[in-house]
RNA sequence: GGUCCCAUCGUCUAGAGGCCUAGGACACCACCCUCUCAAGGUGGCGACACGGGUUCGAAUCCCGUUGGGACUGCCA
């Protein structure tokens, strides 16, 4: 039997990280075992979905590197929900209902259990317009889920109520629509979030009405929770939740589909970074974890800064374009063979690629602005004006190399019986306008004897 | 409220009854390296929710308690 798998997202909004690692398992699964891994956009709610979030679920598959096999679209595939719908017609475990949410609540006495009291189930009412579909859960009866991560789940029938399966317009909704699918696609795991899992009894029930034989492999994934431990979600997280954010913030797609994996899963012998090759061939759903997982921004950031340190410098290079492109100085004054020389000191020193603008501003701008925190903290009158001096003096006649600029800025701190730690400081400052940067010497170098000359004249003038 | 799920350092996890004095990673702290900041190196802090069983032996199995969460729409 070939694998297949599903991702099925709704396109209610951008493409959520919790979606990124459900897609992210499915596709390994599917890759690991040469099967088929399906995209279906679960749009059947005409009401809520927009075109272009379903543009955002490519855009961030993509980039994540997942590619699908099969792609799908609810909203096309009306007639084939209404040929389930007369199947399960025809079967008699549907019935129609006339009863609206408030009808039920007024029958109930107040503080009742919410749930739908199958009021209409025996009514034997025709189909008429104001009438949705209700499927007649079996009683007595129970419905046992088979999980891979969860165990058996057994849920009574008195328990699960007389769920809607078509709207009184005949549409479908969506457990019928997602149960038909996964049907029809010969999809042979769900691999969904554990949110899913209090609906699976339901599923199996429809499963089993429309003739379906053996049931998918259910595999219910722990929630992704924020720091209060309540599942992730675009409204109380917006700024954690949405894959493209973290795009163009300069996370890595392999250091995200990493992180990914290792939440609610580890790949043993206590690794942690592993290639996708890896974690492809050693992926299993047994392996995975029951209980919810925080999602760590900063333990992201520290795996992207490992991955940003592990691309080679072109590498490096090529990645950071998009962000020098949108970087703050005009675009004639950006040279990519400047920032290629300084690029392999800014590997080092950046998590996410937006940082590194501001790392090589200083060779790009034709005025970089001073940090007033930084000129307050090192241009005392007393050392820096005397160091300003004596670096401008030397700087101006020495070669100009970074050994040469380390030796001629030690002698010139050493000279007003400053360390070379003290000394390089108001020369930081009044070269890149921070107290901090890669390595000053090296940033000179690129920079050019002139410019640096000019800036240091231009700040020991204001010191004065 | 009802149903269901979950419970190892702050966080992600390793752990399938003896290998556990509970391992790794992120974060944090200290030190080393060092022109700043990083990176790197070394070390440190830090957990089996609680109570009962079962067993020669339990983080691991069972029950209960407590605590968290999900679901409870003619949304998906």
């Amino acid at each position: 039997m070939t694998v297949r798998t599903r991702i099925s997202p709704s396109p209610t909004g951008y493409f959520h990280v919790g979606g990124g690692r459900t897609a992210l398992y499915n596709w390994f699964l599917a890759r690991q075992s040469g099967g088929a891994f399906i995209l279906r956009i679960e749009d059947t709610d005409q009401e809520r979905h927009n075109e272009e979030a379903v543009d955002g679920i490519r855009r961030a598959m993509r980039w994540l590197g997942l590619d699908w096999d099969e792609e799908y679209r609810q909203s096309e595939r009306a007639p084939v929900y209404a040929a389930a719908v007369d199947r399960l017609v025809g079967a008699g475990v549907v019935y129609n209902c006339e009863c609206t949410r408030d009808d039920v609540a007024a029958r109930k006495p107040p503080g009742a259990p919410p749930g739908y009291d199958r009021f209409c189930r025996d009514r034997g009412l025709d189909p008429a317009p104001g009438r949705a579909l209700r499927f007649k859960v079996p009683l007595p009866g129970s419905t046992t889920v088979q999980d891979l991560i969860h165990g058996d789940v057994v849920v009574d029938h008195d328990n699960i109520e007389d769920f809607v399966v078509a709207r009184a317009d005949g549409s479908a909704l969506f457990l019928l629509a997602n149960t038909v699918d996964d049907l029809d696609a010969h999809v042979t795991h769900v691999v969904r979030g554990d949110d899913h899992l209090p609906n699976t009894p339901k599923y199996q029930l429809l499963w089993d009405a429309l003739g379906g034989a053996d049931l998918p492999v259910f595999a219910h994934l722990p929630m992704i929770v924020n720091e209060k431990r309540q599942k992730l979600s675009k409204r109380r997280d917006t700024d954690k939740v949405v894959m493209e954010d973290y795009i163009a913030e300069g996370y890595l797609p392999a250091a995200m589909r990493n992180y990914l994996a290792l939440l609610g899963w580890a790949p043993g012998e206590n690794r942690e970074i592993v290639t996708l090759e890896e974690m492809v061939a050693q992926f299993a759903l047994a392996d995975v974890n029951s209980s919810p997982a925080f999602f760590d921004v900063k333990k992201l950031r520290s795996f992207n800064g490992d991955y940003i340190r592990a691309l080679s410098v072109e590498e490096f290079v090529a990645a950071s374009e998009p962000f020098l492109a949108a970087g703050p100085w005009p675009p004639d004054r950006f040279s990519a063979e400047t920032f290629r020389a300084i690029a392999p000191e800014v590997q080092t020193r950046v998590e996410v690629l937006s940082q590194v603008p501001a790392m090589v501003d200083f060779l790009f701008l034709a005025n970089p602005p001073v940090d007033d925190a930084a000129w307050a903290k090192v241009m005392n009158a007393d050392s820096a004006a005397p160091m300003l001096d004596g670096v401008a003096e030397r700087y101006a006649a020495c070669t100009w190399d970074a050994d040469t600029l380390h030796a001629e800025t030690l002698a010139a701190g050493e000279k007003i019986g400053l360390k070379l730690g003290k000394a390089q400081a108001p020369v930081r400052v009044a070269v890149t306008g921070r107290t901090v940067g890669p390595p000053l010497f090296e940033s000179l170098v690129v920079l050019g004897r002139d410019r640096t000359l000019e800036r240091i004249d231009a700040a020991r003038a204001r010191l004065s």
